[in-house]
DNA sequence: ACCTATGCTTTGCAATACTAGGTATGCGAG
DNA sequence: CTCGCATACCTAGTATTGCAAAGCATAGGT
């Protein structure tokens, strides 16, 4: 369980290229060495509510005779991926404060 | 939002000394510098349920007239923090590595 | 008398991720 | 050709978790 963080990985795949469902299951497997496996359970109700939000936008493509929903950062995704980063830089210094305290 | 998280931080600051719920809340705000407030409707259920799962037992104890839980580690505890040390170390891995693919 | 800090408890709510199922196409193996 | 697998999307239901809100109670200061 990646609580409430994965929208932020989610986010960060999408920064460089346009993806789809798919493949962002597979582009967080690939960065992470195969240590993180989404379901795509997780990843498409997950999908659907950021594009909701407004942080990301989408259109169907085809390829290989399958349709695809491309996801893209929107400029408002750009902002909330800087803040997220932000949150989570915040987090971690937090949880280590306490997990290390007179360090 | 620390979902899945807390029950590490709980643990680690029961490691060295014992402490009442109430007592767990200022130390999180302490080693934290005030960043991290966990609300009492928080952190009680959450005293309870790891005290179910055998990680933390306690005891009651009376101090200028008001009645305390002082919770501590089991030896279970012990094992179990050392478990989440662990997950949380991994668990950063994974996120860094999303963030940061070809660093 | 009232307010604040201390201290514990509970009920109900909201968010999030997972399980488990369903739909459908293209391709390679048998 | 049919079966299974990878690809690709979707949804409903469920469990966990943290939070808000409320209540009860004592001690001490104003």
């Amino acid at each position: 369980m990646l609580k409430g963080h994965l929208d932020l990985l989610v986010l960060a795949v999408l920064e460089t290229d346009p993806l789809h469902g798919y493949g962002v299951v597979q582009a967080l497997q690939g960065r992470t060495g195969g240590r993180l496996e989404v379901a795509e359970g997780t990843i498409y109700p997950l999908l659907h509510r950021l594009e909701k939000q407004g942080v990301l936008a989408s259109n169907w493509s085809v390829a290989d005779g399958r349709r695809r929903r491309v996801y893209r950062l929107t400029r408002a995704g750009r902002g909330a991926l800087a803040e997220r980063r932000e949150e989570w830089s915040l987090f971690r210094g937090t949880v280590e404060a306490v997990l290390e305290p007179a360090t």
